[in-house]
DNA sequence: TATGAATGAGCATTCATTCAT
DNA sequence: CATGAATGAATGCTCATTCAT
């Protein structure tokens, strides 16, 4: 008749902390990021923290991570039921699936993505990144015939960085461009860019 | 028997404290950035650092604004001799005469771009922007009759965007990508974009 | 299908603690001991501990108690077999049976001897002081016909003072003194002491 | 017209600091010593303590340093118009100062001997060690003709234990002994060792 | 009984900022 | 102007103790 499981209310108090990391990062801003803050924030004392997380820094990664992992698992998502696509229909949609993941929270990702050090995201990239090589690699092989970048990696590298901070500027700092403008855009620079040279 | 007009001896101080900052950050990062700290290595005391910055915040504001002025200058010089070319090596001659300015300083290129908020960043753009405005335009002037990006504005938003990640990235991450080809992938990624839909 | 009585139990789990208690103080030292700790060590919830012990410092109160209560005994035993000793022999053998007793254990004397609050030892000389009081005794008794020490207990206080530091200090300290230097010097301090004003 | 000159300020502020220290070491004990009570008591802020001391145990050893300097300059004060006596008069001289000395501060004192980490404590006998010395040396030069203890290092080093220690038992513990008799009693101590062997 | 999650007061320390000199 | 001693709020973190299960 216990109320709250062992492994449950674990995962609950880390739930709740994480949440309220998550708060006070959006509303505080990482340099008000502080562990009393986030104990009062999740309704906790500042030892009971301390049973879950190793030191601050610890909860800004679990924030970030799921963060990342959640627009991860979007673009997977939505790319999930329209595989088979090639070439430009590829890129539109992942350009799409992307923006839209982005979007979902953008009072995290100003805080991810502008206030936090970069190494903090260091290994944030891997699924986007396996996502822009197949998308290199499938236009490609749509195309075999033409002439066009001489190295893969060299050009996967260049589309995802590319890819991920147009929609991340896009969302943060709303340029006067439309979300389908700036599809179009993105489907024109890796188009051009990828099939640069065919005759 | 004054030495140094009032005017001067101002701008020493604020230049010491800046260079000092400077140092700060980039030796002990922004994290350790304190003003004490700031003080003891401009050899002067911290209330005089309050005499020329009204908080901590102002002096990263100036390090940071000189940074990009400095970068902006660079590019401005290395450009100025070039001025009347056109198109291809036009966008070659800005993307390597940005990836020189930025090579002359990774150390506070690393602090600007990767440990401090990018709010203290928001209005370097200026003049990287308008150099891309322009690259743009001359681009698209020289292929007048072809069909191309539909929105200037739009369109050199995207270069700019694009084009300074990828030379700041390659700055900092060294990846396995040498100068010269990331000057010719620029090259195809803005060529491409610009020209997309010619026949 | 109880294994074990209660009372059996109860003493079981004190005694775990005490041990781990002892651990704890030799390894990490009294300012590092925590209940925390003593729990982890004993392999037992910081709970349990409280059914036993009514806070911290009962804790080291048993280690300490049981600490002297075994070293009283270790004299007792060696000197056990010699009764019928006199003077100078006696003295020699109680000096012998001491340091033999403290030699046993430097790690837990270390600690109860140099970092505890003295406090904590209070109580526990009252064995080795009844040892010292017959042996001053007796070895008055020895000499009745010279005149000596005039109150038998200062004489007392006085010997077991400068007796108990000076193994105390030999073991812990390691002097350039061997043990039987130090013993023969016990003796004639003692000896000297109490046959002093003899002609 | 400065009220309080540079050098005279620092040296107040260390002065109330280590006062407060003595204070709060002698009323609160030495578990409950921490900085902020020692600001406290100071009437100075915690940031402020950290301008004199690099941590909180530089403030603890710095007041056991001063007590032990104390206790020893007073030593040498009442032994220096009595430099030229020797033997038994020498011994009951040294004692005499020894214990007036610690009886002039047995707060402070408890805590020192009874509460600190003997750690603390490690380098503070010098004085006391090298006064013995003299002592021992002089008492057997006196004596020249008698046999008595072989090596003067360990007869040192025994004297040294014995009469600290109980001087500073006698003024913590009070135990039933005047002062007169405690001095009597050092003096066939020391006197009856140092002796013994004579005939 | 035994547990161990939760507590929260407390600690040592830092640092942006002020202000009397 | 320049100083730098002084401030004190705030920080990250610990640990003796409690109590619902």
């Amino acid at each position: 008749m216990r109320k709250t499981p062992r492994q449950a209310r674990s995962r609950q108090m880390v739930d709740r902390i994480v949440a309220a990391g998550r708060d006070v990062l959006v509303s505080d801003g990482y340099d008000a990021f502080s562990t009393n803050r986030v104990a009062a924030a999740a309704g906790v004392s500042p030892g009971s923290v301390y049973q879950y997380f190793p030191d601050k820094a610890a909860i800004v990664d679990v924030v970030v991570d799921r963060y990342w992992d959640d627009v991860a698992e979007k673009v997977a998502a939505a790319l999930a039921d329209r595989i088979g696509t090639f070439g430009p229909a590829m890129v539109r949609d992942t350009a799409d699936a992307l923006i839209a993941a982005l979007e979902d929270d953008p009072a995290v990702l100003r805080v991810v993505a502008e206030e936090l050090p970069i190494s903090r995201n260091r290994d944030r990239l891997t699924v986007l990144e396996r996502r822009v090589r197949d998308l290199v690699a499938t236009f490609l092989a749509a195309r075999p015939e033409t002439s066009h970048r001489p190295d893969p990696a060299v050009t996967a590298w260049v589309v995802v960085i590319a890819l991920e901070q147009l929609a991340v500027r896009w969302v943060l700092d709303q340029p006067p461009v439309t979300r389908d403008q700036l599809v179009e855009e993105i489907l024109a620079l890796v188009s051009g860019y990828l099939s640069f040279g065919d005759r």
